[in-house]
DNA sequence: TGTTCCCGCCATTGG
DNA sequence: CCAATGGCGGGAACA
């Protein structure tokens, strides 16, 4: 009664449903990341993709779609998409922001938006202009843009879930709020017309996205303060671990896990059930223990469980997850960790609670990035 | 009961 | 024309 059994079920699991849980998008998204956030990622097959993670096609498109609007992802071809890591997250959410408060002026409300409407997609679509395959190296477009002027019969795109996604990320970058319902970004996402059948399937979409974006740790479940109302906090980019190159065990061990055991989960139906994987109980502790404190603004570091969630709960026997935890009583949370210079960076990003330093300070790193890309050859992505 | 959100039908789009 | 893509909302697991 109090406490769900499908929390405590025994490893060897018993009879038990169908559970939701465990063919959530987030756990999808993690055991696609948990797949492909590795060193060389060449391309990355939705076929292949679907049928290592066990699941259908139509799921694929969901999370790639939601991935590729953060940067993780980039479209290359039909049914090929490349990995660009987590390192491409902050360009994008640069990008993002940049656009989102072009795109409606000054909007940026107090901490509790109020009467402020931020990002309206209105009927037409919003000629996103950087849909072009930008491969993180800035400067001038290398060749492939084709886009003339944007296609007009993306009249589909304006509801697509890759572009509710930005809204929905504009929304934190672009205002100062941290924490959002989504009702309320429902709400605020769509223009005034909210008919309640709209509202409810615009909700449905946020939720799915909000899985995903939980996932990549760039958003966290909550409640608000005062009100029990649930609620999605910003986290950005607080402690993103794995680069894919800095990471200390990667290498030696099996970087190919040889165990897709769990990954692999082949049971489908809702009331087919058992998957037969022995480590997935460890994964459905959820996020949960955190609570909320109104204090913590962007700092991050309690969420131990989820981090472990992730990585050792997916496969792999919980290794690494004491380099990003470490320690436990430092105040300030500084993930003080080695990864590469990007991590760092990234690391880094101030916790202040002023906007205009925040954004300040992201121009820095942005441009920074920029030339170190240039001169390390980071991406040796270069066309032409 | 209200909330969360997976499933998959089927409309679109692209080749 | 067919295959890839992806809205959309019913309705069931969950809290």
């Amino acid at each position: 009664m109090a406490l769900s059994y499908t929390d405590i079920i025994d490893p060897s699991s018993r009879h038990h449903a169908y559970s939701r849980k465990q063919k959530s998008l987030g756990l999808l998204c993690t055991n696609f990341l948990t797949l492909y956030n590795r060193d060389d990622n060449d391309v990355i097959g939705l076929d292949d993709a679907a049928s290592k993670l066990g699941v259908e096609r139509r799921r694929i498109y969901d999370i790639v779609n939601v991935l590729e609007s953060v940067g993780v992802l980039a479209r290359k071809a039909k049914n090929k998409y490349s990995w660009k890591g987590f390192a491409s997250v902050p360009k994008t959410l640069q990008e993002l922001k940049e656009e989102g408060l072009r795109d409606n002026v000054n909007t940026i409300d107090r901490q509790t938006n109020s009467s402020a409407k931020v990002a309206n997609d209105d009927e037409d679509e919003d000629d996103d202009s950087d849909s072009n395959p930008n491969t993180g190296s800035q400067t001038d477009n290398s060749g492939i843009i084709k886009s003339t002027d944007v296609s007009r019969s993306d009249h589909r795109r304006e509801k697509s879930l890759g572009l509710l996604t930005q809204n929905f990320v504009k929304l934190f970058v672009c205002s100062k709020a941290n924490l959002i319902s989504l009702d309320e970004s429902a709400k605020l996402l769509l223009g005034d017309g909210h008919n309640l059948s709209t509202m409810r399937t615009k909700v449905r979409r946020l939720y799915d996205i909000a899985n995903v974006l939980s996932s990549l740790k760039l958003i966290e479940k909550t409640h608000t303060a005062d009100t029990r109302k649930p609620a999605f906090r910003w986290l950005g980019l607080i402690g993103k671990s794995e680069n894919g190159s800095g990471d200390p065990l990667a290498p030696s061990e099996s970087r190919k896990r040889t165990f897709g055991a769990d990954i692999t989960n082949i049971c489908f139906k809702r009331n087919k059930m058992d998957c037969s994987v022995d480590g997935d109980k460890s994964q459905n502790l959820k996020l949960q223990q955190i609570k909320d404190e109104n204090i913590v603004t962007v700092a991050e570091r309690g969420n131990f469980g989820q981090d472990l969630q992730q990585k050792s709960g997916s496969f792999q026997f919980g290794p690494f997850a004491p380099v990003t935890v470490a320690k436990a009583g430092n105040p300030e949370e500084k993930v003080t960790r080695i990864y590469d210079w990007e991590g760092l960076s990234t690391t880094f990003r101030p916790q202040y609670h002023n906007q205009a330093l925040r954004d300040l300070f992201s121009h820095y790193t942005e441009a920074w990035k920029s030339w170190y890309t240039e001169v390390a050859g980071k991406k040796p992505l270069h066309i032409s």
